[in-house]
DNA sequence: CATTATGTTTCGACATTCGAATCTTTCTGT
DNA sequence: ACAGAAAGATTCGAATGTCGAAACATAATG
């Protein structure tokens, strides 16, 4: 299947950005997170990453040192702690993330709107019985 | 992007089937390993999944006390392990992956032969800038 | 105002991975 | 044929990442 070559060649560039940066890989979902979606409190990342509270505070921990993102306290409730993206951390998504975008973009001009509406209904189907199959894998236990 | 979804739905039925067999994602990529290529030595495995000899050697410890490889040795070069898949394995594999295989084999025969040609030239497009992406993020370090 | 709920952190334990050292078996050069 | 080097896997100790439970601070509720 083609498709499992297009999934392991994501895992490279994942790896390669992680190994770039010197976080590993759930450091690195973590920063995609807040730079995606700017101040978040980090119970939202805690849900985003599916990891638990304790450890959601021990990546950002390795993130703040790695001077990535930065703590501040959430003006409107202050137990909530809220975690915002560094200028470092911008410039590393500049450098690394926004370049894959481009090229993506880039590599889509070739096709004409019919093919793209075939690629995205691939997409979408794809994904479908993905999650499909792993709700019936998921019924069984 | 939509192919993040996809990508999301890939790891959410990796971890649905990983969970389904009591095993972590490790081990579930070896047994992969290991179904997809029949009896292979210990450091194919460690190549394939790119771990440590030493690493590797608890995975199939640990595939091993779940019955679902067992080791041999290999007749030919006595340094050399095979490992092995179970029937265990082999019927795990029947439950759980090759239902995936069928439905994505059904999912795809609304699309024509033009459609078809589309969309695995956007799979391979795609690998194309991911690998080429990941290349120049490996460059500069 | 006492109680409960929410959000994060700390602590101790467990699982996974690695590098280095070890052991066995095979290959190589003489 | 044989000593030394190489290949293949394992063991050992250390480092890292994750979790559950408990603790702590703040907010909401009756």
């Amino acid at each position: 299947m083609e498709l499992r070559r297009l999934q392991q060649s994501f895992d490279a560039f994942d790896e390669a950005a992680a190994a770039r940066l010197g976080l590993n890989r759930t450091d690195l979902r973590c920063l995609d997170v807040v730079l995606a979606e700017g101040p978040v409190p980090a119970g939202r990342i805690s849900v985003a990453l599916k990891l638990s509270p304790a450890a959601t505070t021990t990546v950002i921990d390795r993130l703040e040192r790695a001077s990535m993102v930065v703590r501040s306290a959430d003006p409107g409730n202050r137990r909530r702690v809220l975690v915002a993206a560094t200028d470092a951390a911008r410039s590393a998504e500049a450098e690394i993330f926004v370049p894959v975008g481009q090229a993506g973009a880039q590599a889509l001009r070739k096709y004409g709107p019919d093919d793209l509406a075939v690629i995205l209904d691939f997409l979408r189907t794809a994904r479908g019985v993905q999650e499909e199959q792993a709700a019936r894998v998921r019924a069984v236990s």
